[in-house]
This record gives C-alpha cells, structure tokens and sequence, in this order.
DNA sequence: TTTTTATTAAGAATTATTACTATATAGTAT
DNA sequence: ATACTATATAGTAATAATTCTTAATAAAAA
C-alpha cells in the first residue's frame, strides 16, 4: 500500500543518515525506527517500549530513550513537549500542529496551510534564527466532554 | 510606577480569590506570588525558590510547588511547559505567545493580535471544548547565535 | 576473519515533582 | 486579646521520568 512505501522511503533516508554520520544501523534502532513511524498518536518512550517488548523480549527502556534522542538529534523524528507529561514523540515531519486535550492527555494532529503561509510579527525577526512555528490549542476532547461525570 | 501599580491590581485579585476560595494567605503565598508577578523569564519552580531563600530562608521546594499549582489551578499563573525541560511559570495571562531557544531555553514573549483574531481551520471545531490557542516558535536565539563556539 | 569501535542490556543514579507527617499559622469565634 | 480549628508549612521520604555506568555484544572496517 501507500503506507509501505511512505516506510520504505523513510526507512531509506533513516539508512542514509546513519551511513552519513557513522551511525550504526542496530536491528533495535530499525524496530524503534519502525514503530515510531507508523504509529499516528504520539507515543512516549515507555509505550514503544512496550510495543516492541512482545517481538524484542530483551529490549531496554534506555536503548529506547537513547534511540529517539538520536533520532531526534538528526531531525528524523520530533519530540512533542505539552503539558506536565512525559515526552512525547513524533514521526510527521511535514507542517502540522496539535490538539492536546488536558485531560487525556491526547494529541490530534492538525492542518493549517493559510497559518503557515503567514509572515510573523516583526518583532520575532530579531530574535534569533527561527526553525518551527508550531500552533497548540488546548481543551477538552469531544471524548472527555462526553465522559465528564467518569472518575 | 506602573508596574507596581499592576501588581498591587494582582495582589488584590489574588487576595479576593483566596478570600473567595477560602484558601488562606500565607506570607509563603504572598512572596511566592509576588516572585511570579515581577518576573518576567518565566521561571521554574526551583528558580523562585532559590529567588526567595535570602529572604525566606526557611521556604521549602514543595511550598513553591504546591503554591504555583494552586495559582494555576484558579487561573492566577499559567504553566509553560517547552522542551524537555522542567515546568515554568508565567504571571502574564493577556494572550501572547512564546519564541523559544532549544539551546539556552530561554523564554520571550510576543504578541500576535492578527493570529489572535484568526479563524481556526474547520476540523478543530468538531475535535471537543478549545481553551486556548497559542503558538511555539523554536530556534535559536541571537544570544547563542554570537556564542555557538561556546562549550 | 580479525580488529576496532559503537551499542546494548541491566541496573544504578539523577532530576523534577509529589506525598507524608508533625508542627506552625491564618482565619474565625470567643 | 485569646483560644480554637482547619489548613499550610518545613523537612524529609517517595515516586516517576530520564540519563548514566559498565561489562558484554554486535556492527562496520581492516
């Protein structure tokens, strides 16, 4: 399907990076790799962790930890910082902001081209060197509003 | 000057909600506040604690905690939460948003009214209860700019 | 294949934050 | 002003997320 070749090509520019920066492409690092890409919902350290332990019985929380830092240090993956939670991490590369619901802590990706074309206000020219512009909306999911008497 | 007329206008809306809430106002409360209120590089909590050792040389780290979640939970502060950092502070509630250095993580302010009057795109309105809107500027600041061969 | 060097698993250590508990304090009634 | 009662505090212990340490292992280079 589409999706498979969207992994394949990522997975592609992942072994070029690694051959690149003298990175070692580990058979953890590929299964780390994988399963951040084709997962949609932001998923922390602890839980690929624990999506990769079934097939990687042996697999160590820190080698993840170490994985998505890396991934993260060659602009592979983003991480997503909200709220007081652990980090979060992110595959989806290409513009997009987020909704995060307060309550369940969930994240719902969003589009907004007519956002992205916009020049930012003056004053931010000044400031540094400028690399995402990201939008986040905070509330209460429509899955939260209807459970609100739960707990 | 003004600002200190703004704090003495906080002051009293911090009180009439204690007064309101029945929380009871502690010089812990007032000091804590007041270091939140003047400050403007939106500090953790570590950092007003350290801020108010010389003159409260007895305050505990939890005290600033449990305090700062306390204004926050009755909407006197907001929590900032950027990077992979520990949770911040800001007494600064007209709605503004942040430009953020990934390197010194330092905090600025700037203010938007063009996005701040914007419609959001339709599929946010069928996501549930939107609270707040803000946008997250990453970079680098000029500051580090001038030092990148620091460290 | 052998050597070199980076990476791993496991658990210890660290850091930010929260919980516990006896004492102290604010707000209110006396 | 004094006493009473509920809440807040300091100090310390506990928890949770993340990072560090180290000996063993695996990937890339020779």
């Amino acid at each position: 399907e589409d999706e498979t070749s969207l992994f394949k090509a990522k997975l592609k520019e992942f072994k070029q990076i690694c051959k690149e920066k003298g990175i070692k492409l580990t058979h953890q690092r590929m299964q780390i790799f994988h399963e951040i890409t084709i997962s949609e919902e932001h998923p922390s350290a602890e839980e690929i962790h624990k999506r990769l332990k079934p097939r990687l019985p042996m697999i160590s929380l820190d080698t993840v930890y170490r994985t998505l830092s890396i991934l993260e240090q060659y602009g592979i993956i983003a991480r997503v910082q909200v709220l007081d939670d652990r980090g979060r991490f992110d595959a989806n590369l290409t513009p997009h902001h987020h909704l995060v619901c307060t309550k369940c802590k969930c994240i719902q990706d969003f589009y907004w081209p007519v956002f992205n074309d916009m020049e930012l206000p003056p004053e931010t020219g000044q400031w540094g060197k400028i690399n995402s512009t990201h939008v986040e909306i905070r509330g209460i999911c429509e899955n939260c509003m209807k459970n609100k008497y739960d707990s």
